[in-house]
DNA sequence: ACATGTCATTTGCAAATGCAATTATTGTCT
DNA sequence: AGACAATAATTGCATTTGCAAATGACATGT
């Protein structure tokens, strides 16, 4: 018989809504929120990316990121260039100071996934890690599959 | 080595969110949304729930939850009556039509997860699934720990 | 019984969000 | 080269969200 609460779906959500509002209110002291914190860490794991490349990255909804971004620029954390060969991109980076804060978090971050699965053998959680990763990956390829009847009302429409 | 995309938190979010999304998809066409699914999947599961039960079972923000049953009521799903016993409280019900429309979603819910995980062993997705209510259930002791900080700052603020 | 405190829900309001349309630039086809 | 399509980012606008304040109801102490 069907739970909700026994559901993928369900569950990923309320552990990953409760430990990003655990982090957010660990940082807030910072005047940083969470998805500021995930476009800074991500920019300091692989910098110079474009905006639709951070919005993959961050899973942050692409306007979203956009004003995100520029407020991050007007608060000095990011640079947001036009590239020369390409100027309908855009390469946004970590100023100094943003690279000095993200490296003040980060420790925060690691403390705060210590303590959160501390309970637990590092096995359990590599596990957990590598499923969650699959899982994500294989997502993709039945994105199709799973919307076959948006597929069909979106068809139909564009005909109209 | 810190990397944000191997850090719990944001894995989580990351599978939870894109699931989340798809599924909503999946769904659109029958007018109802995500948390609406939630709502009255949880409803379904366990009946005559007060906003806060709900709200906790959900993981919505209450008053979010509030205009949202709101909302359900408007359209027929669910009744929302005051306690005789106890006028502060409200119950939360789904109506036939609720219900009726509830168990036209759960098995495209049901359907919806197959495929999502139909690549994995079943012993994998149990696992993970345990994992996962664990590390729920430990990060309701290990807040105020990780909130250090935050109590200091709140004790400051309430003596003033 | 009255005042004060606590609990559950709702509402006001400002901020955040996301879709769709717009702008700006590059790519392609003839 | 010129027209048209495609790509990337931004912005307009309506909706959604969440915090804090307000409301309404019960609980407790005197």
């Amino acid at each position: 018989m069907y739970r909700l609460t026994n559901s993928l779906p369900y569950m990923l959500n309320r552990v990953g809504v409760r430990m990003g509002d655990l982090f957010s209110r660990r940082i807030a002291g910072y005047g940083v929120t969470l998805p500021m914190y995930r476009a800074m860490a991500a920019l300091w794991e692989v910098g110079d990316q474009r905006l639709g490349d951070l919005a993959a990255m961050t899973t942050i909804e692409i306007s979203t990121l956009s004003r995100l971004v520029g407020e991050m620029k007007r608060r000095g954390l990011v640079t947001r260039t036009r590239l020369k060969d390409n100027a309908r991109t855009v390469a946004i980076n970590l100023t100094p100071k943003g690279r000095a804060l993200a490296e003040e978090l980060i420790p925060i971050a690691v403390h705060f996934e210590n303590v959160a699965v501390r309970n637990f053998p590092s096995k359990n959680i590599s596990d957990l890690k590598s499923v969650l990763a699959e899982i994500y990956d294989s997502l993709n390829s039945i994105e199709p599959e799973i919307e076959e009847v948006n597929k069909a009302r979106k068809a139909a429409r564009t005909k109209t």
